[in-house]
DNA sequence: CCGTCTTTGTGAAGAATTTCACAAGCTCCC
DNA sequence: GGGAGCTTGTGAAATTCTTCACAAAGACGG
């Protein structure tokens, strides 16, 4: 979070930022800010704030985001095509590396300047790659069957949109996306207007 | 999440489940789950556990899912489409009441067994509409200013796919679905192995 | 170059959350 | 009907997270 607010103050040519005006920014305290910050360095200078360009290349380095992240899409449906067509990923440095799908009819369409390839595909390209990360965009019947056969082949990391439970061995990581919850909680929280959401922002 | 598991349980016919079976089911300890569901009430019987149906009537209450939502969709490009296409929202009690765009080239273009709307017609149609909640699926260009016309013509609760920084009044309830920010957070996992992700199941 | 002003980094205090542990209550079987 | 076996609900302890507050350090003007 600190990241996509520094990227648009270091874009609009600020040189510095204050833990106070990045709380602001970003609807947290100053105090949590400086901790948050302080648990991977010391990046700050005082009397001034934070070097909003350099910080930005700090936090970079610590999520991993200096390298090229392929990325697979799993499912050439229309949650699928709106993650390829989602230019915040290139700019971050996730490329699509393919698209793959079970559908007969979807296999061998074009799909960008590539084509959806078929499922059975995918563990002889998994030997191209490093460390690729899995999108599922996928309905949730099978969608297990799809992830182990993912964690089978290599994949280490997943992002889930298919509103299934997916368990997954510890060494892999999965991140859930499911629209259905996230509208429940705003159902919860029209229904009962004492509980402030947190996840505002 | 409780609420997720226990339908399953549900349709599989089972009666009850202990606090244990549910922490195992959600990634939790049960004494997680005893705390969080008698914060709501004492919805358990000792020696038995949680009768499954029964509990998800009452979460469902709790969460506000007794009635049915209108949702309105605004962008009809491929997130709006692949979100109308959602099975899940119809089954959970939200009907997609509207989709709008401001292009002139996708006005009036079928959309299930609708149209899409031009968003001039939105304050209009909330005259019509009770506590809708607003999904934005439109670019980060010009988002806010989305938002805006929104909270005036009385959205009280929004869900956010734009990968944009929005704000709105304390009194508007809004979640942000931000796909980059999701993979950051796995590129760090795959970066840093030592951390564990909880964001999993 | 000194004093004032600002802002970080961080121990310590405070608040919130999670876990523990156990009495109370329910079931079921003999 | 009574005892054995589970399981909940919940105070209290333990842990984690957030906020406070202040010394240390840099900036800046005169």
């Amino acid at each position: 979070m600190y990241l996509r607010y520094l990227e648009d103050l270091d874009t609009r040519g600020q040189q510095t930022a204050s833990s106070d005006e990045l709380a602001h920014l970003c609807g947290t305290t100053p105090a949590q800010v400086r901790k948050d910050l302080s648990f991977f360095g010391s990046f700050g200078k005082r009397g001034l704030g934070y070097p909003v360009h350099e910080l930005t290349a700090h936090l970079r380095e610590i999520l991993g985001l200096q390298r090229e992240w392929k990325v697979l899409i799993i499912g050439a449906g229309k949650i699928g095509a709106a993650l390829a067509n989602y230019r915040g990923f290139r700019q971050r440095g996730f490329t699509v590396a393919g698209v793959y799908d079970n559908d007969p009819a979807k296999i061998g369409q074009p799909w960008g300047e590539s084509v959806v390839r078929p499922m059975s595909d995918l563990e002889g390209d998994m030997a191209h790659l490093e460390a690729p990360i899995a999108v599922l965009a996928i309905p949730a019947e099978g969608a297990q069957m799809v992830v182990d056969r993912l964690v089978a082949a290599g994949v280490r990391a997943m992002l889930n949109f298919a509103p299934a439970q997916i368990t997954v061995p510890p060494h892999v990581n999965l991140k859930s996306v499911n629209m259905a919850m996230e509208l429940e909680g705003l159902s919860f929280a029209l229904t009962n207007p004492g509980y402030i959401d947190e996840g505002a922002a």
